[in-house]
DNA sequence: TCCATGACTTCCG
DNA sequence: ACGGAAGCCATGG
């Protein structure tokens, strides 16, 4: 059992991502050893509302730096709120300059 | 065991 | 450059 279930490995990388930086789920997905289930990240992140401690999700976007899983915040904004209140700049659901705020999880 | 879904990514037109 | 379709991996029914 939880041998070092997919999830919790997940979850594990978003809280090491630090305030006013952003990375993508490709870039976890690699981390994991599993690049190719970079969908799994985004799944694993869906739950991740309902685990303890709580993930900073706001923090993980796609390859393009667009905000696809604000939908699954409370408010429509709130992902891109949350984003700004770290120092980051988000227009249009679109995180600015976000190859230059990206983090490497392997870093 | 097989089918369907999904906070992605890459390729083709 | 933009839009649409296919591919991959893990979970659930």
């Amino acid at each position: 059992m939880n041998d070092e279930n997919f999830f919790e490995k997940v979850y594990a990388i978003a809280r090491e991502i630090p305030p006013g930086r952003v990375t993508t789920y490709g870039a976890i997905a690699e981390a994991l050893g599993t690049k190719g289930s970079a969908r799994m990240v985004g799944y694993a992140m869906n739950g991740s509302a309902t685990v303890t401690p709580p993930v900073p999700a706001h923090r993980v976007v796609n390859r393009t730096g667009l905000l696809t899983g604000k939908r699954a915040f409370q408010g429509e904004s709130l992902m891109a709120e949350l984003l700004r209140n770290e120092g980051v700049e988000v227009i249009n659901d679109q995180v600015v300059n976000f190859r230059h705020l990206f983090w490497n999880p392997l870093k």
